[in-house]
DNA sequence: GCCGTTTTCGGCCCGACTGTTTTCAGTCG
């Protein structure tokens, strides 16, 4: 685990306890700023260390930077272990469930001694509990439900789980009478690559019963909420979906302020408040007078800002740059021009050259490269070097075939652990494009890890690493590897990084990509799709690019067929 | 605990929903 996120843990964990405390909420809040500040940072913080510019980074001050050195330089912070000490270790991941908090969780703590998930459930069997002020028959029924939810919920969604199934139940929720311009706001929007819960806005005059028909949806499984402008509820699969109700003159407000960032927000309404203004979610006022609310674009104008794309939204510098007039034109869908990765049941695809071609085609691509895997991956049946001659042949031949679109003969080759390439160099000349990567070895320790790779993207048959840190959300940690060293070599050699858009890999991630783009490292985005349907998958690697503030100039498949063949030769005269 | 063209103290985003309140606290986003 990287120290960054080491210490926003700490952070953030030093906040719940100071909240169980009943702390200054305002101090609580700058713990939990500073957490999520050093979790997306785009830098190492032993490096923001090394260089004293810890106070620097917005929300750290000189006790956060002073406990952010120390751990650096001794593994632990002194204060942190002494909280520690103030609240039971089990009362803090308490707080995890929904409908139960910190000034909840003290009281029953004092009241009633509870100290851990196994009292709090004897507890609320009991009659005593009933006793504490505040506490009724249905606050009691309300955390039961929380304790379920938390013990079933578990993970965040995959971002490419949670955008077909919001998709469905945006359809479902049109077709209620009255509702009209229904989108998805939250993190969804923002296309965050795993959502929590999804949030919905629709326009109608009639809340309440738009409301009450959303809680009656036949995948509704529970009602948490319903009000006549705000519901809750909880789907069959365990999903969370929050339905908000505005008028059309609120549109654009509520729209903005359930998109967030939260972070976003916060920073809009401060300017705000500079300006003599008020936001909140009905619209911007100047004095009790409503000046704007119709649209998103209307209320960033009263803020003398541009409106700012959801995806940068998380008060990472955007706003600063549209202030400037500098904020970044980002690539579009439409601006991908082909696809550079994927497979055909040559190795682990499952359907011929040709389907994918047609399905290409039909997307509007101008090209694609057919990359199979090479030897070592037993698993997903590696070309020899014999068939690999064999794959090209039809390729060749379907390019005669096959009108309006071009295959580029590729491969997906196997970086080995010494960072030797799986195959030889008078293989790799006769490809048409070579994409390298990582499948086995992922435990290995991070200069060696650097060192394979850099070796292979210096290989000069190499155009791209794809899947550069072979994480899986979810189920797999990104490698261990000196990112920064793989930029420069990829910089210096004028080679592409990927991003994959494979719903579980998203790799490079957004941080990373920002990364990318603030160099001005090229990327690729791709789709690794084994199926033709997979290949729609590109939106999502689109939105993590956007979301790194990558724009149409970085991604060498945003050029047209001229440009990128032109660039395919050019990386490996160099 | 952070932050600053109303700077080194006094602020710090804002509203909905729920349950237990008789005017509001707690939680959430």
């Amino acid at each position: 685990m990287s120290k960054n996120r080491e210490i926003g843990d700490i952070f953030d964990t030093m906040a719940d306890i100071l909240d169980l405390l009943e702390d200054n909420p305002f101090r609580i809040r700058a713990y939990r700023n500073a957490a999520r500040n050093i979790r997306e940072l785009t830098v190492n913080i032993e490096d923001i260390v090394n260089r004293d510019e810890l106070t620097k980074i917005p929300g750290i001050g000189k006790d956060l930077g002073d406990k952010i050195s120390e751990f650096i330089q001794t593994g632990k912070i002194n204060d942190y272990d002494k909280l520690k000490k103030k609240v039971p270790e089990g009362l803090v991941e308490l707080l995890g469930i929904q409908g139960l908090g910190p000034k909840t969780l003290s009281k029953l703590n004092k009241e009633l001694g509870i100290k851990n998930l196994d009292d709090l459930e004897r507890a609320l069997e009991g009659k005593k509990i009933l006793t504490i002020h505040g506490m009724g028959e249905k606050k009691v029924e309300d955390i039961k439900r929380g304790i379920e939810l938390l013990k079933h919920s578990g993970e965040r969604m995959p971002l490419g789980i949670a955008l077909p199934l919001a998709e469905e139940i945006i359809f479902e929720i049109s077709k209620i009478p009255g509702t009209e311009g229904t989108i998805a706001a939250g993190s969804l929007r923002r296309m965050r690559e795993t959502v929590g819960d999804i949030d919905i806005l629709t326009m109608a005059k009639n809340g309440e019963e738009i409301i009450k028909a959303f809680t009656n949806l036949s995948p509704v499984k529970e009602v948490l909420a319903a009000g006549d402008t705000k519901g809750s509820v909880i789907l069959e699969n365990g999903t969370q979906i929050d339905l908000r109700v505005v008028e059309q003159e609120s549109y654009g407000a509520a729209l903005l302020y359930f998109t967030g960032s939260k972070a976003h927000n916060i920073k809009l309404r401060t300017i705000a408040l500079e300006k003599g203004l008020k936001i909140n979610e009905y619209g911007a006022f100047r004095d009790k007078e409503k000046i704007a609310g119709k649209k998103e674009e209307e209320i960033y104008k009263t803020l003398e800002l541009p409106w700012i794309p959801p995806e940068i939204r998380e008060d990472k510098g955007e706003i600063e740059a549209a202030l400037d007039s500098r904020l970044p034109n980002l690539i579009e869908l439409e601006d991908i021009r082909g696809d550079l990765h994927m497979h055909s049941k040559w190795s682990d695809g499952k359907v011929t050259i040709e389907e994918m071609a047609q399905k290409a085609k039909g997307l509007g691509y101008e090209y694609i490269a057919m990359t199979d895997h090479s030897p070592s991956s037993r698993i997903a049946r590696g070309l020899s070097v014999e068939r690999l001659y064999e794959k090209k042949k039809e390729v060749e031949e379907l390019n005669k075939k096959i009108k309006g679109i071009k295959i580029f003969m590729g491969s997906e080759v196997d970086i080995k652990s010494d960072g030797s390439l799986d195959y030889p160099d008078e293989v790799l000349k006769d490809l048409d494009i070579v994409i390298a990567s990582v499948h086995s070895g992922f435990k290995m320790d991070r200069e060696s890890m650097t060192r394979r790779i850099v070796k292979a993207l210096q290989n000069p048959f190499v155009h791209a690493l794809v899947h550069p840190t072979g994480r899986l959300i979810g189920e797999r940690e990104a490698f261990e590897v000196d990112m920064d060293e793989v930029i420069k070599t990829a910089k210096s050699l004028g080679k592409a990084l990927e991003v994959n858009s494979y719903y579980l890999r998203l790799d490079l991630n957004d941080i990373n990509v920002r990364k990318v783009t603030q160099v001005g490292v090229k990327l690729v985005i791709s789709t690794d799709a084994h199926l033709p349907d997979q290949l729609g998958m590109m939106r999502l690697g689109v939105s993590t690019a956007r979301r790194g503030w990558a724009e149409k100039k970085d991604v060498v498949n945003a050029m047209d067929l001229k440009g990128l063949s032109k660039w395919l030769k050019e990386v490996r005269k160099e």
